[in-house]
DNA sequence: AATATTTAGGACAATTTTATCCGAAATAGA
DNA sequence: TCTATTTCGGATAAAATTGTCCTAAATATT
């Protein structure tokens, strides 16, 4: 579903998120080391995300990452995945059609915008916020 | 979503049952072109389906690919990607967990499983038979 | 100013996926 | 039986994704 560039960004975010619930800024090697991530991807991954906008960086000793907690519940999953995968899950043909609308439709296209509306929903109206809450409270886990 | 081997592989059979519902058997070198296909990579998804039972094939002059027309209508689409992609689309973690269920959740599990049992539902009740009807009455297209 | 720490970013390497090529096996027809 | 046709299957190649390594840049502390 997601590439796993996109899965390690989402579990960064989460931790990094959770650990900023804490006020406490995070480190590259323990955002790896925390959601089981390799830590030189993880490096590249996390440069992306500030580039975007959606982590904050600090360079030298005491730095590293965070997250503004008054911006926290309006980053949605959407955002970070379309920063890392673009808009294939979003707008892309189920079977690959460069262009696949209702007009000229492939044999998929009706059944298939309903399921992605409804992804498409669900990752907008996820926010970090929600998701690093509920590490916090021990309810979910980033590594196994 | 879908990888593209999987993407040809779903149009392939449309194609194949289409014809099939003709009366028709088809050549490789036909699949390939009316499904936008590279022709040596198709060959290898054909013969994996073949091996699956979800398409027959014939060698030699005359021979190509078929599909029962009394079983179309219980072949899936669930079916194909299964044999093509795995069941990670169908069990597979959102965040690459390697065990990840109610009991253990990743943060998105909850969001996530009633996402994928819709997709799941979907692919098992859309037949071969229903997609190879929309393509014979024009409603649909399988290259762009 | 010097040093230690930490992110930034580019080059390179490994793995997986996608794609090609070619000869073998099967089979219909002459 | 010979030939042409067509799928089958293994070897190889190209491209994309995933992953590593190393140096530069920034910055806090002394």
């Amino acid at each position: 579903m997601f590439s796993k560039a996109c899965e390690y960004g989402i579990k960064a975010v989460v931790y990094i998120a959770k650990k900023s619930l804490d006020n406490k800024r995070v480190k590259l090697n323990e955002v790896a080391k925390n959601t089981g991530s390799p830590v030189a991807y993880t490096a590249k991954i996390l440069g992306l995300l500030t580039k975007e906008n959606i982590i904050h960086s600090v360079k030298g000793p005491y730095g590293g990452f965070e997250i503004d907690t008054n911006q926290m519940k309006n980053i949605s999953i959407s955002q970070i995945v379309y920063a890392i995968d673009g808009d294939d899950i979003y707008n892309g043909c189920a079977l690959g059609l460069s262009s696949c609308n209702a007009t000229e439709p492939c044999p998929m296209h009706e059944h298939f915008v309903k399921i992605r509306s409804e992804l498409k929903h669900m990752l907008q109206n996820t926010s970090i916020y929600e998701l690093a809450n509920k590490l916090k409270s021990g309810k979910s886990i980033l590594v196994r």
